[in-house]
RNA sequence: GCCGGGGUGGGGUAAUGGUAUCCUUGGGGACUGUGGAUCCCUUGACCCGGGUUCAAUUCCCGGUCCCGGCCCCA
């Protein structure tokens, strides 16, 4: 028997609902806010992605070659694809440009709760805008598709990383030191900095600032402990700007950093507590397109939402999902009224009742039992008793109860009930 | 890439160095239109490969997959 490739998925009929169900909450909250969706290639030239990230991200790229001899990979995100079909053939579009997505991604890594070599990813950017009210627009959008989702329990998290970037490179020359050093912010191995110093005899009072800072962390009232400068003034306006969004439980983290070095300015990111080591369901940030690709500055900001995990996240918050696939089950009571079943069904079908009818020529009470098992709400039984004054038995699945119908009145009087 | 814990019918389980229990589900029949019942029949499993052994599902090794953790990320 043929496996299915580790880290992959299969999804049935019921979880599929579920995802579709939560994938139209957030494209739609999308929409409201005026993004247009778009749809890229699965796979694109290595090039793309090796370009913009280190070599991390392409140890664990999906790379072949492919019969053109052309290095191709699978995409491990879906940002590189949108600013790629932006400078392609976007880049005379009127600002800003409000773009999302909604596509699989694919990264070799060793799967665990929460991760997989094939996942779902849905993001926004918004390209060609500089100003915190646009970075406020992103995060109020990343924060109303995961409302959309009906997701509960989640955290918010705000910082901007010029505020340490700037710092850092401003007291430190040495640039591998300078990069160093936000790596270890970002692990939070504060240790490690210190000792870093220590060795380079770098003045413990500068560590004692970078500590100060990665480390403010609490609501909006923290930034008025910062120093002034560009990057907290930005950032105050921009949690202005969320409470006039009506987006007021963000959380201050200046300790943000985000592994990837084409983040410039704001960062945030949105963690659901319930799902332990892999508790990130977003992350996103403001960028300039010109250090991806050498063209001329243009700002963007954006986020991507990893969908599985936030399906793991409520399904942790909401285990029990009621959901049928038929609303009507129509079952002959005899043989003879297999054909007038049918037709009954295609009656309801057009009607835009979800119907079904039996195709195994099953006896009355295996159809019900059926009827049962698939959830059906109601039964229409089709007998030859009714058939005579043009009629069928309409029996509720859930009381027992059930009446007589014409059958002129069928459609209607079950779209009344659903 | 690394580190743990696991793989018995579709799902859940029991036992075992001599190929397997029970429940559930699926299919069929009885029941000749309400028995969503009951009864009967039936399909269906020891992850893969190698080793030890007369004999391996069981013991050993390797692989693979699942679960969880590290790294990194969504």
């Amino acid at each position: 028997m043929i496996q299915r490739p580790r880290g992959t998925r299969d999804f049935g009929p019921k979880e599929m609902h579920r995802r579709r169900t939560v994938e139209q909450a957030m494209r739609a909250a999308c929409a409201r806010a005026g993004f247009g969706e778009v749809m890229t290639p699965t796979f694109e030239h290595a090039d793309l992605f090796t370009l913009r990230s280190g070599q991390a991200v392409i140890d664990e790229m999906y790379a072949f070659r492919d019969k053109g001899d052309r290095e191709m990979a699978l995409r491990p995100e879906i940002t590189a694809s949108v600013i790629r079909f932006y400078v392609n053939e976007m880049s005379n579009l009127p600002k800003p440009l409000k773009l999302y997505y909604l596509g699989n991604c694919f990264r070799y890594e060793n799967p665990q709760s929460g991760r997989f070599r094939e996942f779902f990813q849905l993001g926004a950017e918004l390209i060609g805008s500089k100003n915190p009210e646009s970075d406020a627009e992103i995060i109020a959008l990343a924060v109303n598709c995961v409302k959309a989702s009906g997701l509960k329990d989640y955290v918010v998290r705000v910082g901007h990383i010029g505020i340490l970037k700037s710092l850092v490179q401003a007291e430190i020359d040495d640039k591998k030191a300078a990069a160093e050093v936000l790596r270890m912010i970002d692990k939070e191995d504060f240790d490690a900095i210190g000792d870093m110093f220590d060795a380079r005899a770098i003045p413990r009072k500068l560590f004692d600032r970078i500590l100060a800072i990665a480390e403010t962390r609490g609501g909006s009232e923290v930034l008025e402990r910062l120093d002034k400068s560009e990057a907290s003034d930005y950032l105050r306006e921009i949690f202005v700007n969320l409470k006039l969004h009506g987006i007021d439980d963000c959380q201050v983290d200046l300790g943000i950093v985000r592994g990837l070095d084409y983040y410039t300015g704001m960062v945030f990111e949105i963690d659901a507590p319930c799902l332990g080591a892999e508790k990130q369901i977003m992350g996103g940030g403001s960028y300039t397109l010109s250090e991806l690709f050498g063209g001329e500055p243009v700002f963007s900001t954006g986020f991507a939402i990893g969908i599985d995990r936030v399906m793991l996240a409520l399904f942790k918050e909401q285990p029990e999902d009621e959901y049928s696939l038929v609303d009507a089950y129509v079952i002959p009571a005899k043989d003879d009224m297999r054909e007038h079943a049918i037709s009954m069904v295609a009656g309801l079908r057009s009607a835009g009742i979800r119907a079904d009818v039996d195709l195994m020529r099953r006896s009355m009470s295996k159809n019900l039992k059926y009827a049962s098992a698939i959830g059906a709400r109601y039964a229409i039984i089709v007998g030859s008793k009714e058939m005579a004054e043009q009629s069928v038995t309409l029996r509720d699945m859930l009381s027992g109860d059930q009446r007589i119908i014409a059958i002129e009145q069928i459609s209607e009087e079950i779209t009344k009930l659903l």
